[in-house]
RNA sequence: GCCGAUUUAGUUUAGUGGUAAAACAGAUGCAUGGUAAGCAUCAGAGGACAGUUCAAUUCUGUCAUUCGGCACCA
């Protein structure tokens, strides 16, 4: 763990390189005019405009030579303080900058600096010298909007990282091949989880081993919240349009949305599931008695996701929410979201899985409800995350357009972080389906509610899980969780068998190898396959009615007698041990 | 959707304007083997559609897929 100070260091250092790249495509490409170039958390980028011309990945090793170029040449780093007017006439030729300027408030000391016959307008700071920056790598090229929106224009940004050392650099990009070996869509094929056809870009298919781990996971899912005091529904796919008029989904979700004409009736496959959990509420009548109402939907949804945006599992045109919908009274907030965090935190450890918690507040533009409740709404969804005893960072503008949320949001192997869990408070939807409650007088009241989601998607969520684990998945949620591989077909099959259908009988997943080939072979195929348990049996096993296993990760072989062994696995699955 | 890359057998990869190469996986046969790849034989492939060309998997274009970003988002 690098401290505080020594990550300022190297902050610097990156945002300097940021400049030595920029100088860099300068030399190369004297046209080039630069927006901003920021650090980030791994390295830095640098968004450029090269007008017509376009840099590929294969001009990078060129770009790189030039900046080594540079840093050998040694050029000390200036900082220069400017007045506005001054600083205005020095990029005069130059609208990114003078845009940059324009929108600096008038106690900003605008400043830049200067490395030989490059200057930059930047707040700094910066090393001292090009001189230093030795250690480094432009890691990827791609567009990205000006001012981060698609109106813009796009840019070239030039991704690249920085470090002290040629060690740190080479340990960094190691890593970062490690981590292509975790990634969920390389192992989902190599462990025959899912697949994605051209015919269904977005629509993955799960496969047998990917449907035991999704069954587990579900199984998983319905038994906590049973013990959590949760009731199930299975709501349609389909619901008439005017649903989601009435919901707001036809007015601010639309061009997400797949539709269908039937009996000359508009009706659109549901991106969410609430509005049909509102008509189930709808059904019966409500005693405040019997809120908090907590109603669950693993509720399969469809939503046109731009092309560009689709990404194995991470990312995908249908899934499956593990949803559910609380209805309750206004002063059970509280206790209700307090109670959520803790069950979710309590679900992502049995993983191992860290997170990170967001407040999402209300949209700039398509919401619907009153500023005064979304405020209310806020700061319930705030105070409840800090007394559950977690921070929680405030993502402005990125609610729902129903309400805010709390996102609970999880790294994948190459640190993207993507959202999962999700606490989403609502005093809309209520209102608009005109949702009631009987309380104590016997007058009917307003519940407000909560959306949630633990795993967020099943499908994301097997993503996640797959690269946590790099498909060394627990034995609880193994697809094979015990082979077993006779030393001889002739003389231990048999008794392989035997085994075989004894583990079969206490619900262990078990595979039995009895093709023709040799032990090693079959045992290199097991490790690869990372299969939590094989069995080797041979003439010893048989003779002595015992078995030999030997664990995943581990070399050596233990002998037992079978029922130790299932005392043993069961003990594993029951305490989901990863 | 935007920028760039990508697409060769089930998988991973090679190569080429003129018969497409290999490894693993598969089938068959031999080998009966105690902890990470036994041997042999066989079968199997250039995303789709156009164009250039005597000839295109190879060059060009359009579309599609996938990937890395951007935007959007669970």
């Amino acid at each position: 763990m690098r401290n505080i100070k020594e990550d300022e260091k190297l902050n610097i250092l990156n945002h300097s390189c940021a400049h030595l790249l920029a100088q860099a495509v300068k030399h190369l490409y004297p046209n080039a005019k630069f927006w901003v170039g920021p650090v980030i958390d791994s390295g830095f980028y640098y968004d450029i405009d090269l007008g017509d011309e376009v840099i590929k990945e294969e001009d990078l090793p060129k770009i790189e030579k030039e900046m080594k170029k540079i840093s050998k040449d040694g050029k000390r780093i200036y900082r220069e303080e400017l007045s506005r007017v001054d600083a205005l006439e020095k990029f005069k030729d130059d609208l990114y900058k003078i845009d940059l300027i324009n929108n600096m408030d008038d106690n900003t000391v605008i400043s830049c600096y200067t490395q030989g016959d490059f200057t930059d307008l930047c707040r700094g700071p910066h090393v001292d010298t090009v001189k230093v920056i030795k250690h480094f790598k432009l890691i990827k090229v791609s567009g990205a909007y000006w001012k981060n929106d698609a109106k813009n224009k796009m840019l070239q940004r030039i991704y690249g990282v920085c470090f002290e050392t040629e060690e740190e650099l080479t340990e960094h990009l190691n890593l970062l091949e490690e981590a292509k070996k975790r990634d969920h869509k390389k192992l989902g094929k190599e462990l025959d989880l899912f697949m994605i056809s051209e015919y269904g870009p977005g629509f993955p298919f799960f496969l047998n081993n990917g449907m035991i781990l999704r069954n587990e996971l579900e199984n998983f899912w319905y038994s906590e919240h049973t013990k959590e005091g949760y009731e199930f529904i299975k709501t349609p796919i389909m619901l008439n349009k005017d649903l989601w008029e009435l919901s707001g989904h036809w007015y601010n979700y639309r061009e997400n949305m797949y539709t269908s004409e039937i009996d000359d009736k508009t009706f659109a496959v549901k991106p969410m599931n609430c509005p049909g959990g509102m008509l189930v509420y709808k059904n019966s009548l409500h005693s405040y008695k019997d809120l908090p109402l907590r109603v669950g939907e693993l509720g399969l949804v469809h939503r046109h996701e731009a092309s560009g945006a689709l990404n194995g599992l991470f990312r995908v045109r249908t899934f499956t929410q593990d949803d559910a919908h609380i209805f309750m009274m206004e002063e059970q907030i509280e206790e209700e979201v307090i109670r959520l965090i803790n069950f979710i935190d309590r679900i992502y450890s049995i993983f191992g899985l860290t997170y990170d918690i967001e407040l999402s507040t209300r949209p700039e533009e398509k919401y619907i409800g009153d500023i005064s409740i979304w405020d209310k709404s806020e700061k319930a969804l705030e105070e409840a995350c800090h007394k559950a005893g977690h921070d929680c960072k405030i993502n402005p503008g990125d609610g729902a357009f129903y309400g805010p949320k709390l996102d609970f949001h999880i790294k994948d192997s190459l640190g993207r972080v993507w959202q999962c869990g999700t606490i989403q408070l609502d005093m809309n939807l209520p209102e608009r389906f005109d949702l009631t409650y009987i309380d104590k007088n016997g007058e009917k009241k307003r519940p407000v509610m909560l959306h949630r989601v633990i795993y967020g998607s099943v499908e994301r969520f097997i993503g996640i899980l797959i690269e946590h684990y790099a498909g060394a998945f627990p034995l609880w949620l193994s697809p094979v969780q015990v082979n077993v591989i006779p030393v001889n077909n002739e003389y231990h099959l048999e008794y392989s068998n035997k085994i075989v259908s004894k583990l079969k009988e206490n619900n262990i997943r078990v595979k039995l190898d009895s093709r023709d080939e040799k032990l090693g072979y079959k045992i290199r195929e097991s490790v690869m396959k990372k299969n939590p348990y094989m069995l080797i049996l041979g003439q010893k096993e048989v003779d002595e009615n015992m078995i030999s296993y030997r664990k995943r990760g581990t070399e050596e072989t233990i002998t037992l007698t079978l029922d130790e062994f299932i005392i043993l696995l069961n003990d594993e699955m029951e305490n989901k041990i990863i």
